[in-house]
DNA sequence: AGAACGTCTCGGCCGC
DNA sequence: TGCGGCCGAGACGTTC
C-alpha cells in the first residue's frame, strides 16, 4: 500500500516511460479521473463528456517526465498538460512492455496479479503507447485519483500546494522537521506525522515505524520533545524511509511495482501489524491502540 | 465480521 | 453572532 517509499519506487520503475507517446486511453471507471484543477464545489460530475475532456488531454501527448511530490505521480507531458495520479489504499501501476503486449483475459484476484494475468477485473483504467507499451492501472478499491491538469492551473491545484516538506529534500533539516510538525504543538506525534499538510508522504505503517525507530511514543505531544528527541524522530525518519525505498517499498496489503514484482519491506516491520509479538528490541509485546482514527502500534517499554 | 496502510468533507468547538 | 482555524468522526468500494 502506498506511501512514500512505495510511490517512489513507482516512479523509479516508470522512468523508461519517458518519450512515449500515448495512442489511446480506456476508461473503466469513470468517477477514477477528472480534469483541471479542483473547483469549490465537493460534488464531482462524472459524464461521458467528463471522460472524453480527461482522454483529450492525454491522447497525442509525449511523456517528458516521471516524478513524486508526496504521495502523488506527477507526469509531465510535452504542450503544458500534467497527469497527477494517486494511488490512495489499493492503487497499482502495471505496466507490459512490447515484447509482454499479447493480453491474456483471465480474471485473478489476488493483489500480486502476475503480470500475465493483467487485465484483470480490477483494472479500470489502461494507457496504451504508439510504441505498443500498455500501462494498466489496477485499483480494488476503486479509490484511486487520476487528474489532467495544465500548466496554468497547477498554482491552484491543492494536491501540490497543500503539502508540507519532503522528508527526504536535499535541504530538509532536523530544524525543519521541528517546525513542520510545531504548527500543531498540542497534538499527539503520531497523527501529525501522517498530516500530509504538515510533512509530505508518510503514512500510518512509516509514521509506527519511525516512532519506534526514534524510541518516542505515538501519544507524545509534539511541544514535549526536546533537541535531542527532534534530532532523533529526524534520523529515524530518514532511515526508514530509505531503507524502505532500498528494498522497494511495503508488500503489505496491495502494493505492487510496476514490472509486476512485490515490494518486500513487510518483512521488516517492527512494530507495524505485529500485536501481541514481541518486541524485536526487548521481547515486550508490541501494543496497538487508535490514534486519530487509525490503528497504531508501539513498544511499551522502548518508546518514552 | 470488522478492519484496511489515504483523503476529503462535514460539523462542533474554541478563540478572537 | 460571525468567522476562521483546528480537530475528530464518518464516508468513500471492496476485500479477506
Amino acid at each position: 500500500m502506498p506511501e512514500l517509499p512505495e510511490v517512489e519506487t513507482v516512479v523509479r520503475g516508470l522512468q523508461f516511460l519517458r518519450g512515449k507517446r500515448v495512442r489511446s486511453v480506456t476508461i473503466l471507471k469513470p468517477k477514477l479521473v477528472s480534469v483541471g484543477p479542483k473547483t469549490l464545489s465537493p460534488k464531482r460530475v462524472h459524464t461521458a463528456r467528463h471522460v472524453r475532456a480527461f482522454q483529450r488531454a492525454l491522447v497525442g501527448r509525449t511523456i517528458l517526465g516521471i516524478t513524486r511530490r508526496a504521495k502523488l505521480i506527477v507526469f509531465k507531458l510535452d504542450g503544458g498538460g500534467w497527469l497527477l495520479v494517486h494511488l490512495i489504499m489499493s492503487g497499482q501501476i502495471i505496466v507490459k512492455r512490447k515484447s509482454q503486449r499479447r493480453l491474456l483475459i483471465r480474471l485473478y484476484n489476488s493483489p500480486a496479479a502476475p503480470l500475465e494475468e493483467i487485465p484483470s477485473k480490477h483494472t479500470h483504467i489502461v494507457l496504451s503507447f504508439t510504441d505498443g507499451t500498455i500501462l494498466y492501472y489496477n485499483d480494488t478499491r476503486v479509490f484511486g485519483t487520476w487528474r489532467a491538469v495544465h500548466t496554468r492551473d497547477i498554482v491552484h491545484i491543492a494536491d501540490l500546494q497543500g503539502y508540507g516538506p519532503e522528508p527526504l529534500g536535499r535541504t530538509f533539516t532536523w530544524q525543519d522537521l521541528q517546525i513542520a510538525l510545531q504548527r500543531r504543538p498540542n497534538m499527539e506525534l503520531k497523527p501529525v506525522l501522517t498530516d500530509q499538510t504538515l510533512l509530505a508522504g508518510v503514512g500510518n505503517i512509516y509514521a509506527d515505524e519511525t516512532l519506534f525507530t526514534a524510541k518516542l511514543r505515538p501519544m507524545r505531544v509534539v511541544n514535549s520533545l526536546n533537541p535531542a528527541d527532534w534530532q532523533r524522530l529526524y534520523r529515524s525518519l530518514q532511515r526508514v524511509l530509505r531503507h524502505a525505498i532500498k528494498t522497494h517499498g511495503s508488500s503489505v496489503g496491495d502494493f505492487i511495482r510496476p514490472d509486476g514484482q512485490i515490494g518486500t519491506f513487510g518483512k521488516y516491520h517492527k512494530v507495524y501489524d505485529r500485536k501481541g509479538k514481541p518486541c524485536v528490541v526487548c521481547g515486550t509485546p508490541i501494543r496497538r491502540i487508535t490514534l486519530g482514527g487509525r490503528s497504531t502500534h508501539f513498544c511499551p517499554s522502548c518508546q518514552k
